[in-house]
DNA sequence: CCCCAGTCCTGCGGGC
DNA sequence: TGCCCGCAGGACTGGG
């Protein structure tokens, strides 16, 4: 679930270890299938050992440690990972620790319940490659209203799972796509080459306003409580979602409508029909 | 090319 | 009460 104000509240959580030295990378032995690191682990601590962190970053939904020798360490959560730097929710999830010296923080843990993240070395040019160009869309935060609009607007598909394509915009997942064209008032079946210009100005604006008040309130934790920042804290924006898992209640921008959910290309979606246009 | 369904995986909640 | 199935959805793969 950790889409780009999760990813982004770890990647600030994780500014502690800049600086450090990286005098370890340990892979924790996991009663269940091991997490998938590139490359292999062995050869991988080689690359990383001795190491000084110069950037945390943030790619997409990827927290990305940039080393002094150019190669860049990638933390990709997927569904349950979390980047933390103390008190794991369990420690029978913990996947990955880095331990270093001479930054604020001794270590940084690597945690998934699910396992479906991925831990990966990149040299520089395998970074291009693999996210950048055309793997993935300029990040959400930052993309401009008539970017956004070139890269959507001559599709046929819906706009709801057009903004999940991460090659389109980079950063927006189920979640946070309802609650962004719930503030549009743009339905998410209408079509990406039905939108108006002054639709894609709304909805640019709200895809920013969203995210940064996601992110000032750290994220959101769902019931499953998964979710959690960098100190293993819970997130605050699940109690300001207006839309997301709100089946049948009243909207609470129009007062008139009662929230539905739908599915679109099997990913569940929730919307109000009476200010969604 | 464009888009969709299936896959990975675990834990939880609904239904019987 | 307890068990089992289905669902949650990020990103990739394969196929129509």
């Amino acid at each position: 679930m950790p889409e780009l104000p999760e990813v982004e509240t770890m990647r600030r959580g994780a500014l502690d270890i800049l600086g450090g030295v990286i005098r370890a990378f340990v892979v924790l032995p996991c009663p269940r299938k091991p997490i998938a690191i590139q490359p292999a682990a062995s050869r991988l601590r080689k690359r990383v050992e001795g190491r000084t962190v110069v950037d945390v970053g943030r790619i997409g939904k990827r927290v990305v440690l940039r080393l002094d020798s150019g190669d860049s360490l990638v933390f990709e959560p997927r569904m349950t990972g979390l980047v933390l730097l103390a008190d794991p929710p369990t420690a029978e999830h913990l996947r990955v620790r880095l331990d270093l010296d001479g930054c604020a923080a001794p270590s940084l843990w690597y945690w998934d319940r699910r396992g479906l993240g991925l831990v990966y070395l990149l040299r520089q040019r395998e970074l291009a490659e693999r996210l950048g160009g055309d793997k993935l869309g300029p990040d959400a935060l930052t993309i401009t209203c008539d970017e956004l609009r070139a890269r959507l607007a001559g599709s046929r598909r819906e706009i709801k799972p057009a903004l999940l394509d991460q090659r389109a915009v980079a950063g927006i997942g189920n979640l946070y796509a309802s609650e962004i064209l719930h503030r549009a008032g743009i339905s998410p079946r209408r079509k990406c080459d039905r939108l108006t210009l002054a639709q894609w100005r709304r909805l640019w604006e709200c895809t920013g306003e969203i995210l940064e008040e996601a992110i000032r309130y750290e994220g959101s934790t769902l019931s499953d409580g998964t979710y959690r920042n960098a100190l293993n804290q819970a997130g605050g924006y699940q109690n300001h979602h207006r839309v997301y898992d709100r089946e049948g209640s009243a909207c609470p921008s129009c007062k008139l409508g009662t929230i539905r959910r739908i599915v679109q290309t099997q990913r569940a979606t929730f919307y109000c029909p009476k200010c969604q246009k």
